[in-house]
DNA sequence: TGTACATCAGTGAACGCGCGTTCACTGATGTAC
DNA sequence: TGTACATCAGTGAACGCGCGTTCACTGATGTAC
């Protein structure tokens, strides 16, 4: 008779239909852009009616969140083993390819990620979220670049490890821009390869 | 009796309409971001009629575009202005600052900013407009530098003044989104100088 | 400069669609025996 | 394992608001004399 945790029954039914709900606002926000996707929509693309909806989420922000944590989290910890030592020193252009790879793999994710970005500028709350989540990303770069500081020289600029990580994501979402803009994920891709690697310090004359 | 150019008198009273509500759109579409504003919020803003936003603008998209294009025009000038050289040599410091002043100054400009480039990464056509602005501030950063090229040494891995101009480009996008989140503008500002400042290769040991 | 006129920018009421939200129901799923 | 039952996830019709869009009108603005 009394309410325990107020956890009532996680049927696997239910576990399927918030999936096909959060896989077809992938598809719908990427195409349409969040301000411009309606519930009816999603419920469509999801093959489910719109009380599945309600029964799963409160309102559209309330899926466009969930629909960010599910596809961002996972990929702070790519980044993390993306980084993981190869070596005692760092390979820099391997490093660089492989987080490159996670991270700017996706042009519907980037699309749906500065979607996001935009939506949290608008909601201190939100924008907190994003802010932990990318000091995870900073804080593996400037884990590594630490490890690594001994054999690496970085430039002064920088101002050590945690100016570098700094300037390496600053780097990513510049190119994440260009990006949107130009689709060009091969350009990207080669410059900041360049940028990266012969900025980084590691090769000698 | 012919039609001529179409022009059907401009008057002062259309052209202070379309003012108004090219500002009032301007708070409209900051305070809310684009896609979640409606005519009439605008209109009511703008303090006049719904009839007299179809009378100058067919869509919201349209006035959206028209609000960029008198935002972002004057800017490409003022970047140009603010690199115009002031001797011979370049001063990288009271460069970058006189550029963050035009780049970063508003936050409301940067979050309507960065609503029209997802906007625009869903439509082709717009893109372009885009990347053109883009190209004429990257231009106008890669003459600076090849002007001054000679007493100041470019670090190799940004292959020559305009890979710099990219590489600078980026580093404002990237603080640009760094900004949106924890709006530090001072912050950011610093960062950029030292960033910009140092990593330029000016200073001497 | 003043007046009479023509045009057309802007008004605001009216229409109706699209979509968010609700809710009585149905049948899928999990539980107890 | 099979059966009977209870729950609750998901259905889909219905409601109604909000807003985009239209249009007959009014009065501001510019023009001609």
């Amino acid at each position: 008779m009394a309410v325990e945790g107020a956890q009532p029954r996680v049927t696997s039914r239910r576990l399927r239909t918030r999936a096909r709900l959060l896989d077809a606002a992938f598809t719908v926000f990427a195409a349409k852009g969040f301000g411009r996707v309606t519930i009816e929509e999603v419920c469509e693309a999801a093959g489910c009616s719109r009380g599945a909806f309600y029964s799963n989420f409160a309102t559209l922000d309330e899926l466009f969140f969930a629909l960010y944590r599910q596809r961002a989290e996972p990929i702070a910890d790519q980044v993390a083993g993306a980084l993981a030592p190869d070596g005692p020193g760092l390979d820099v252009p391997a490093a660089v390819d492989r987080v490159t790879e996670v991270l700017l793999l996706d042009l519907d994710w980037l699309l749906v990620k500065t979607d996001f970005l935009v939506h949290a500028a608008r909601r201190p709350d939100v924008a907190q979220t994003l802010l932990e989540h990318r000091a995870r990303l900073r804080g593996a770069i400037a884990g590594r670049l630490a490890r690594a500081c001994d054999r690496t020289a970085l430039p002064a600029a920088l101002g050590g490890p945690d100016g570098a990580a700094r300037a390496v994501v600053a780097a990513y979402d510049g190119v994440t821009t260009q990006l949107l803009l130009d689709k060009d994920v091969e350009g990207a891709r080669a410059w900041l390869r360049q940028l990266l690697t012969d900025g980084g310090g590691t090769t000698a004359p």
